[in-house]
DNA sequence: AACACGGGGTA
DNA sequence: TACCCAGTGTT
């Protein structure tokens, strides 16, 4: 069972992101499987911005999986070159598209492809599927563990069992509202006298 | 759970 | 130049 608060965050949290959301090409709808977690994949350590610069050039040069396997490795690189990274993502994707000709569906499965771990698993499919897997990235975690405080727990597995209970059927607007509720409200520095949630945040109650 | 990694960003 | 950062990999 959710909290009253942890309730009224979901609503509120949704209703931010219908009109907040950020527009990107890899969350148009009608992206494929390989389409998000390229998206995803790229996303890692890197501004969504960098993403957006080189994402439909790249997908234009490697529309498939099967198109990376074919490619040289240079060639995978220099295409990769301006996010940084390059020799690890492009190591990753020559051993992905040579092990696979198709991208798994559960997230156990994609874990186990190289340099695929919880976030880019759980991000791709809940982005593509509607999946209701939890989304936890360094965005998520400050924000819940701000909001929720006092009930926040301290182990990467119990975070992510806390993150799980949140998500809502609606669960690709809601992770998606998620992250970017971190990225421009919620941010290191957090802009609270925009934000929606301070009657109940834990953080901003005991901050006044 | 703690540390290392690779490399971009920032001071 | 030094330090920080954020997922993933490793122990």
């Amino acid at each position: 069972m959710l909290s009253k608060a942890e309730r009224r965050f979901q609503a509120d949290l949704l209703e931010w992101g219908e009109e907040n959301r950020r527009e990107y090409p890899w969350r148009e709808s009608d992206r494929t499987l390989y389409e998000v977690f390229i998206a995803e994949f790229f996303l890692t350590q890197t501004p969504a911005d960098n993403v957006a610069a080189v994402y439909p050039k790249f997908l234009e040069r490697f529309p498939t999986l099967d198109e990376i396997s074919k490619a040289s490795e240079d060639e995978l690189i220099e295409a990769i070159e301006p996010l940084g990274f390059q020799n690890m993502r492009a190591g990753a994707l020559k051993q992905i598209s040579s092990a696979r000709d198709h991208l798994p569906t559960e997230p156990e499965s994609l874990m186990e492809l190289p340099r695929v771990g919880q976030y880019v698993a759980n991000a791709t499919l809940c982005f593509t599927g509607d999946d209701r897997l939890p989304v936890l990235d360094r965005n998520v975690e400050r924000v819940y563990s701000r909001v929720f405080r006092d009930t926040w727990p301290e182990t990467e597995a119990d975070q992510l069992t806390f993150t799980q209970r949140l998500v809502p059927d609606e669960a690709r607007a809601y992770n998606l509202a998620l992250l970017d509720f971190g990225a421009l409200v919620c941010q290191t520095e957090p802009l609270c006298e925009r934000c929606f949630a301070n009657e109940y945040c834990v953080y901003f109650q005991e901050s006044a």
